[in-house]
DNA sequence: AATGAATGAGAGTTCATTCAT
DNA sequence: AATGAATGAACTCTCATTCAT
């Protein structure tokens, strides 16, 4: 019984979240009210005010639960054991297509963060992805597959990048080019993984030189 | 005088616009109210709506006065003459530079996008941004310096990471790790564009295929 | 329980219409403000709204309900089985006395319309006064009484008629010469219904000829 | 020059008179902006403080003035010289084809008066109206055309019905069934001045007695 | 645990009026 | 006399939050 109700309290705090989704991703933060939120969760105003403190963290938890649902994907598996130079085209085309389905989610990450207590949790929530990209690299590093380099902040400035063209791709362009941007993106990614780089291959003595010059 | 009067609509416009700029900076949007911008402006609150229909249109032209900054300085005459090896670099430290002097700023690419006029006219600032950053990448093209490429589309991938990469410098982050997050996106610029890719030597053989196979 | 909370309700809806129409009456429409009508009723501002959802809405309900209890005195079985010739007298007297004790509620007439929704309940409000008058007059012609006529339309002019001598004696007047209207409005009825017509006696037989004389 | 200067005052004094009926009439006292008044008269906002103390003071002058338009054409010759059986129906067409042309103006009665100065204005412009009628009404009685009365009263009274009659037509009605109100209105003013009363005739004989059972 | 009626602070916005030019 | 930019008080209405049931 202990664990229906849990799962009572689980579902009914679950309900919120995904109503909360739901609007806070069709209407923008400030145009929903509580009142839309319970009514779409089928419950009472009150009741939302039980599994959480205040609006701001039914948005805050909503955001992060959406956050976590791409970095649960980046982390599957069936991406992972790819050759490594297919990994990079499949972690992209894998968020992109959850953005296609959930197009409506992205404006999710455009409310401003207010108190450094969701700062730190919108972090933590956007470090699970970075973190999945991060591990990937270091693994793969190890492996020897790639060269070493800072997997941290190329993970972090890598997702940034993703995250700036599905912005661009299912907010400002609303969903119009999506395969341009899309395939642009990983182009992108494979070019600097893989190479070439786009110098002009007359021009590659002159790469040696420069970082001699740094 | 007629001059006069219209530096003085002009400049008690853009006193608007800075008192705007600097306390949504501050404080967000919504936590900003038609009151204090007027008081920061040194103006009724009735002569703030002379200027403005309402206090979107304020916010959306501050966010807008914010963004043609930058991509004036992305024009700037002494970064494009720079040898096209030193532009990535100067241009990511332009734009780093810019934002710390004011980072409060960024929080100002925040707030959600509700009309599409807005949403048109945040396209066509941004278009400034990255219509600098493309027509940079189309000379250089045709100097020979560069392969040829989708331009538009990279300038808008590579001008999406360096964004998020400052949102994460100087709105999560808050300023810590400037240098970190600054350096690692350059490098990863760099070495799209000049190579060498991630890749380890010792895999290079089967990029040839690779182009191949697809 | 049930009830109490019907009648809770019910009484706290009442008690801002009542609020609304004592302060609609002192003060006119727009000089009256939520917050007083709130205050006057005991309630917050907030509540207003759960029940009304603006203030035009009050006024309205407000006004009907006034009209209302017009009608519903109009409709008393103590003037409607009184002998014919004296229910003309009785009608108007009846009205006018309401209207002395609830002088300042005749200004409640007095706001302009601006809906069709609102037009049609302030239609649907004074067909409930009209319809009384109209009926009587209808069972009267039936008991072979009178003799026929247009009743609705008649019952609307003299209404009408009524309506604006009472606003001349409460509004205008501010309750001057009360008497004087009010027995010269019964005069004018009476007359109409029961004779003798305004022209002299010595006069009818030239009422033929009348054409001939000018 | 000095006459020049007169009509010019005047004028703009009135251009500001007629804008203001117009939006008035339109849109109601209060949706009515100066600034509105001010570009349909065309005069800066500034001017019609000019000629103007208030707001109010410009509906009170407006609504006076159609007030005085209705007076002018009851005292039309042509209606005075008609035979007095003939003299109630051209009043009542004549009140009613002007309402007819001009049918917003009607409601220019719904505002309402706030301070004494305003409500003798008003009472003022009435009894110009109601003083056309009581004219007419006396020098008939002193022809011996019509039985003795209260003049003064009646023409208030009677005013008020075809008011009335007026406002249910054009502002409820909308201008619909005007034919039927107004021979409505003509008929009871007909029948009230030359009969015959509306009782049945074999009623006839309790008349004389009424006078007694009172 | 669940409810939802009640709250009331607070916001954006309007516009009559003023006054320096 | 004429202007219209500037003012700022005051309004209606919203909605996150509470709490008695």
């Amino acid at each position: 019984m202990a664990e229906a109700t849990q799962d009572g309290i689980q579902s009914k705090k679950q309900a919120i979240i995904e109503a909360a989704l739901d609007i806070f991703a069709k209407q923008g933060y400030e145009e929903t009210t509580i009142a839309q939120i319970a009514a779409a969760a089928g419950v009472a105003v009150g009741t939302v005010y039980l599994y959480f403190h205040n609006k701001r963290e039914i948005y805050t938890q909503a955001s992060i639960d959406w956050t976590n649902r791409l970095a649960v994907a980046l982390q599957d598996p069936r991406i992972l054991s790819l050759p490594v130079r297919q990994v990079p085209r499949a972690m992209i085309e894998t968020v992109f297509r959850l953005c296609h389905q959930n197009s409506k989610m992205m404006s999710l990450f455009q409310v401003d963060i207010q108190s450094p207590e969701e700062l730190q949790q919108h972090r933590d929530a956007d470090g699970a992805i970075t973190g999945a990209v991060d591990s990937f690299l270091r693994s793969t590093i190890e492996n020897g597959q790639l060269a070493s380099f800072d997997t941290v902040m190329y993970a972090k400035v890598l997702f940034g990048m993703v995250h700036s063209a599905l912005f661009e791709c299912f907010c400002v362009q609303e969903g119009q080019h999506e395969e341009a941007i899309r395939e642009s993106t990983i182009e992108i990614v494979e070019r600097l993984f893989f190479g070439p780089p786009l110098a002009s291959v007359q021009r590659a003595p002159s790469v040696q030189d420069e970082k001699g010059t740094r």
